[in-house]
RNA sequence: GGAAGGGUCGCCUAGUGGUCGAUGGCGCACGCUUGGAAAGCGUGUAAGCUGUAAAAGGCUUCGAGGGUUCGAAUCCCUCUCCUUCCGCCA
């Protein structure tokens, strides 16, 4: 969550940022919010001084009378104030972050603005399949049961592509603990303060989490989660941070609302593994930070030889917790595109700097070496989405003879196999 | 799942209805002392909100929520977490 008193302070700014973002954050009903919410306090806190200072002495039959009234006012005042700070603290909520001052202003999502392209399509001398006829030709990927046993947009996977989800994980986690990323399996599973301190909204209209009935509980839809919830409530010192960690976890999606997108395949289903990265820096690193994850997503896909561009999320793009978004999309020749022809870039990692927007939510602080505590920020990104990747391999990696080359280094996390045929 | 015990200020701990936001110790910070250090002595040592030019002041928080009461860390209820034992199990 943004600072209440920047908001107040900066009411114009938060307005037309939330304005760019095409954000419905209602400021002026949260500011009205704010007044009335202050005002009521005051008074509470008045009644409450009165209480208070008989309480310290044996009062009289007089005064005993007297501040059961009041204590009957303070009651019946904090019943009124709960849902206006109900009310409040929601609006509060769906306040996005400021935005990064290099981020592009637009509305439109598609004018994400490419900053490189690595490596290049290849030119397939034969008619390419995409990922799922590839996978129904190699027995890689059931669907058909998955649907049966758990529902649309579930997916078994099976022989090869079973392996390379546990290469891919190993491959990842070995890229990312080369450069000091501790790494993690965690819970797939979270409460919802720690979703709702993140700035995710398990219970609203269009969310796309899952909740567990009966608890307040819900499926994690990213390891961001579960390692930004994992030093929720504590003061780090300055010498600790950065902390890098880098986690394995299943996400799991609903994905309301979604059908129209391109989701053929396991393109966007409602359960994958993911490896993410996670950082926790002070405000002066969390750029260079930002960076240096940017670089690790680079180096992992290169290293995959999968040809992608990375593109800066436009402010009608960027999530409410980001300051700014840097994606890698990778090339897939099997997706269709704008021009109803095959093979388009798609979204295959994010990394997003959320700076105090999250911490703030958790209340995580850093220790300044001066003894000053501060909200320290907090930043995300995706080392390899699973099923995703598996997705550019595939299609990208599709021969002529209709075997499929297995990325050299993955090789020796599948038994040194080389391709996938028949 | 069953039984018992327990969650107090960074850590340990005192506190069973009224100057308790809370005792004492450790740790930490500063000062005195010292050639320097240790020991010793002294002082300080939670966070949030509100308020102010800055203060002062006020409010909230003793695992969480609710209840009893004029008044709750203290009594009651629910939940949660930890420890031990039993059961079950990957």
């Amino acid at each position: 969550m943004l600072d209440i008193k920047f908001i107040r302070e900066n009411a114009e700014l938060v307005r037309q940022n939330a304005k760019d973002r095409l954000s419905k954050a209602d400021i002026d009903r949260l500011l009205e919010l704010d007044k009335k919410r202050r005002e009521m306090e005051a008074e509470l806190d008045n009644l409450r001084a009165k209480r208070n200072a008989v309480s310290k002495t044996k009062p009289t039959p007089e005064l005993i009378k007297e501040m059961k009234e009041v204590g009957e006012r303070i009651k019946a005042l904090e019943e009124e104030i709960i849902p206006v700070n109900e009310e409040f603290r929601s609006l509060w909520l769906a306040v996005p972050n400021m935005t990064h001052p290099e981020v592009l202003v637009s509305e439109n999502e598609d004018d994400n603005p490419v900053l490189e392209t690595v490596g290049k399509p290849a030119n397939f001398d034969f008619a390419p399949l995409d990922h799922v006829e590839l996978a129904e030709k190699h027995d890689l990927i059931d669907f058909d049961r998955a649907t049966r046993v758990s529902g649309a947009k579930f997916y078994y996977l099976k022989n090869e592509l079973a392996l390379m989800e546990f290469a891919l994980i190993q491959y990842a986690l070995s890229i990312a603990t080369k450069h000091g990323f501790i790494p993690f399996s965690t819970p797939d599973l979270a409460k919802r303060e720690v979703l709702e301190g993140l700035g995710f909204n398990p219970r609203g209209e269009s969310t796309q989490i899952y909740n567990v009935e009966d608890s307040d509980l819900s499926l994690i839809g990213t390891a961001e989660i579960t390692m930004g919830g994992y030093h929720m409530g504590e003061v780090l010192d300055e010498e600790e941070l950065p902390k890098k960690y880098v986690a394995v976890s299943h996400c799991f999606r609903t994905e309301a609302g979604s059908y129209s997108k391109f989701s053929k395949g396991i393109f966007r289903v409602h359960q994958f593994t993911k490896i993410e990265m996670f950082q926790y820096t002070t405000p002066e690193t969390s750029e260079a930070a930002h960076r240096e994850m940017l670089e690790i997503e680079k180096e992992i896909f290169k290293g995959l030889e999968i040809p992608f561009r990375v593109i800066d999320h436009c402010t009608a793009d960027l999530g409410g917790p980001a300051v700014r978004t840097f994606d890698l999309e990778a090339w897939m020749p099997g997706k269709p595109n704008k021009e109803g022809g095959m093979g388009d870039w798609a979204e295959i990692t994010s990394t997003s700097n959320t700076t105090d927007y999250q911490s703030r939510g958790l209340n995580i602080k850093y220790k300044k070496k001066d003894g000053e505590k501060a909200f320290l920020h907090m930043l995300n990104g995706t080392a390899v989405a699973v099923s995703r990747a598996m997705i550019a391999i595939l299609e990208n990696n599709q021969e002529k003879d209709g075997s499929i080359t297995i990325p050299k280094v993955l090789r020796s996390y599948m038994g040194d196999l080389k391709k996938i045929k028949k």
